[in-house]
DNA sequence: CCGAATATACGACTATTTTCGTATGACCAA
DNA sequence: TTGGTCATACGAAAATAGTCGTATATTCGG
């Protein structure tokens, strides 16, 4: 399965894929190493981690050599839109505006200048 | 704890939170009646969890009656703000516009010509 | 060739979340 | 008063998530 259809990465599961998304290919150790950062862990729990992720179809791996390396097997914009539509559902009772009020309103992720310019254009687009 | 730090309700909790806090004061039976609308579960699970809830702190409960009622212990805004906070983290890493944009472009969640209004005004102001 | 370093596999333990069966007591209508 | 209905309490199974120890294989420097 290429596109899995359930997807529902837990939390660990989204810390992971997040550096995968950013890293493109990476092995265990790179993960893990990127993971210590700001996370207590042993190397096999991320090791075991990224094996289950493997087999759920949510990242691939290229096992030929002795050291695997890893990519994501889930697309990342699609997954944001639909944990996105949950968290819409789930915590802003269907109004995706509720949300984009507080997320614009939260004051430890500032949204800077260029970024707001950035909404501005997307806004502009809609309302047309 | 009368005021809980740690705001992190669980899905299932989260569910009857919304529900508390669109009608203010409910019964178990209020709750589940609501819940069944869109969920398949059991009246004592649903009840097990409000229990839990109440002694997480997260829902308090006026026992006087045989019939308890509930009522939501902790703030929408606040645990919305809290929850997306860790979900600009967790899914976004750290870019409130990147939801934002996403948010917006959801198809199956889209936004009124007045809700978009809404989102311009605060856009006004943050640009200021 | 040998041992240290490094890799994966895998089982098992812990913790958390969700689910529900059953016990028990209160209430009420006949 | 008694049986049916409805309420809470509680224990524990089932499902899910996260953690890590240990076995074993490969690689490589000396």
């Amino acid at each position: 399965m290429s596109t899995p259809k359930m997807i529902k990465p837990t939390e660990s599961e989204l810390e992971i894929l997040q550096i995968l998304w950013s890293k493109g290919l990476a092995t265990v150790r790179e993960v893990h190493e990127e993971l210590s950062l700001t996370k207590e862990a042993g190397y096999t729990t991320t090791l075991k981690l990224m094996q289950i992720m493997n087999e759920k179809g949510i990242v691939k791996r290229d096992d030929s050599m002795r050291t695997h390396v890893y990519q994501a097997a889930v697309n990342k914009e699609k997954t944001q839109k639909h944990l996105l539509s949950k968290i819409i559902d789930n915590l802003f009772g269907g109004s995706p505006t509720q949300l984009v009020i507080q997320a614009l309103g939260d004051e430890s992720h500032k949204a800077s200048p260029e970024e707001l310019e950035k909404i501005q254009e997307l806004l502009n687009s809609l309302k047309k």
